[in-house]
DNA sequence: ACAGTATTTAACAAGAAAGCTAATTATTAG
DNA sequence: CTAATAATTAGCTTTCTTGTTAAATACTGT
């Protein structure tokens, strides 16, 4: 089973209505319906954006006992280890640079 | 200096040419020329990609001594400062995701 | 001054993205 | 069986993004 690559990752990322929904899911597990009644946008384009998410493997959903017309979405954590592996990379790169440029200033007030 | 809003530097990273752009001056800094050579797309297309990384402080660009034409572009370190709290953030619960959903693993297979 | 070089801006076309309403599917409850 | 509910898919529109070529800007070297 192959990596969702990380552009269609970091694509459903840069949308700040996903953004809200990983983080209203991060709470808890929630219903597309809740999810709708958390933005100022329509049911089928918060399906759209669930399709996305779910799609790049970030969110997966769940049924319900008693309502199967219930769709419970929560947080899919295994899809987030190759994105957790590339922001390491970048992050200890970027602490790298903070550090060059921490020396730099350093350096112009000595 | 406000920050550069999250969405705003998410968006910018979102794109797999600004994203080579980036991983490019990483190893150092280079000229608008060189980042098209790289890639397939025309000077135009690379020059409005240095823009949106200038426009939300990604990269800065820096005039050469002996020929003015020559624009030479670098991260902008400091830029990162607010991404990588960001980061820090969400990875931590990212952490805890995984750490929770290894719980939930071994949980099931006792 | 003039030709050439480095880069950006202008103007436009094609494709993707996000929104909406209406229709569809699936399921529950009376 | 029928009406209501939860969510998705279909069809369409508007806006945004990316790309292209042509023109403009700014500078260098002869």
């Amino acid at each position: 089973m192959p990596a969702i690559s990380l552009d269609t990752t970091l694509m459903a990322l840069a949308d700040p209505t996903r953004r809200l929904v990983i983080n209203a899911l991060h709470q808890q597990p929630r219903r597309a319906g809740e999810l709708v009644a958390m933005t100022s946008i329509s049911a089928p384009a918060m399906s759209r954006h669930l399709k996305i998410l779910r799609t790049c493997g970030l969110i997966a959903e769940q049924t319900v006992e008693h309502d199967a017309r219930v769709r419970l979405y929560h947080l899919r954590p295994e899809a987030f280890v190759d994105l957790q592996g590339w922001l390491d990379e970048v992050q200890s790169f970027w602490a790298d640079q903070l550090d060059a440029f921490k020396v730099h200033v350093e350096g112009k007030h000595k």
